[in-house]
DNA sequence: TACTGGACGATACACCGTATCGGGACGAGG
DNA sequence: CCTCGTCCCGATACGGTGTATCGTCCAGTA
């Protein structure tokens, strides 16, 4: 059959482009969008359509994936500021913002442990701050910010989707937990934590998180930069 | 056909006495064993010798079983000492010698709000030993001590159980990240991490704890008990 | 005794991560 | 240029998950 009157063979989909990057793009794209239960490895090949199995071809484990999901949340958490005690708050605050940017996170912060090429810039940009303190103490006192903005971190999204799912208030959870609670301190079981929500001031998350943060700084001060 | 030919009726396995508290037990033992990802409500069930949807008379799902998990291991957790720094010092060091004897604990630690009986009752403990402070302290002052026990705990579990995956060495771990790590350094991308890795004294697990806790209750000490 | 309401749990569903291995693409040898 | 062998890709399949559904069976009542 001559080329004229012969069709063009079936328009075969061209194989979609892959990366890395890509399938981790479109993986946060679901954790942000949908939770952390929304990214299947299923679910982020059809995203990009394309078959499951293609990306073994990039990672080798779901784990794997998750991994490169963290790094490059970490692109963002880039501690600034003049002198040691502003590296490692905004070093705490960049953390904090990017949970909140993606609250999935909070559910992979501290899971384990973080080595990629971006996290591991963070690590640098805040030793490098550090240089007024003695090289033996770098490393506690990194890691208890870290630490602590990790478990702030994760114990603040953790109220704040108790609250969403308890009917989507903001102020009050009205449909499960606050009465739970107040039925459970009314009881006199616990009276010391009874008085403390009930007379003590309430603070919002920043403030909160600000308090143990400062804090901490404080007797970092006091110990090694007195 | 007459009783004393018929065969008696096939034993059936007497109904096993079921309750939470014997779902739990089970639960843990599990996870325990072979890690939280061995938790299954099948495996639950089968350790008690159970069908699966039994288990829901109990529990509404998963996630409940997970909750009642953590509130039973709740119960290692009492603070204990005299002073409000010594029940700090001492719940943030229960916390952590409960993820030594639970592993899976690091992994649900401030993933969701503690308000089960047993983690009421260590708060209360603990904020019925914090009468010296101001009442609206007391909270930020608490939450503070958690976030970097719960921080500190995971990074901890996290990095012993990435030892163990490499090659069940103490040590150093041989198998992969110890020398991707030593690799990456060596590359001058990370100056100020590789000289604070090369050249400053390694601390181990209890001292890294202990020194974070220190500076964060020196904090604690100076603003509100000074 | 006959009927009925409700609780229980076997079955079934939708989905998961990934091991396996058939088939097709491609390079080498005749 | 054709054939054969190799290797790698990815469709299929497997063994598991959490839990919705609804038939079955029993207890209680008329």
């Amino acid at each position: 059959m001559v080329v004229w009157e012969r069709p063009e063979p079936p328009e075969r989909p061209v194989p979609a482009p892959l990366s890395r990057d890509r399938i981790v793009r479109a993986a946060v794209q679901l954790a942000d969008a949908d939770g952390l239960d929304a990214v299947s490895l299923r679910k982020v090949a059809a995203a990009l359509d394309v078959r499951p199995m293609r990306l073994y071809g990039y990672i080798a484990s779901k784990e794997e994936l998750l991994d490169l999901m963290v790094d490059a949340v970490h692109a963002e958490i880039r501690p600034a500021g003049d002198g040691w005690r502003e590296a490692l708050r905004s070093l705490a605050e960049a953390v904090r913002r990017a949970a909140h940017r993606h609250e999935w996170l909070a559910d992979l912060l501290g899971g384990r442990p973080q080595l990629g090429p971006r996290a591991l810039a963070s690590g640098e940009a805040v030793v490098a701050a550090l240089d007024g303190i003695d090289v033996d103490d770098v490393m506690p006192v990194v890691a208890a910010v870290n630490a602590y903005a990790i478990g702030a971190v994760r114990r603040e999204i953790a109220e704040r989707r108790a609250e969403r799912a308890t009917g989507m208030d903001e102020r009050r959870w009205q449909a499960e937990l606050g009465p739970y609670l107040e039925r459970t301190l009314a009881t006199g079981r616990f009276p010391a934590l009874a008085t403390v929500v009930r007379d003590a001031a309430h603070r919002d998350a920043d403030e909160t998180f600000r308090i143990g943060l400062d804090l901490l700084l404080d007797g970092i001060e006091a110990r090694f930069a007195g």
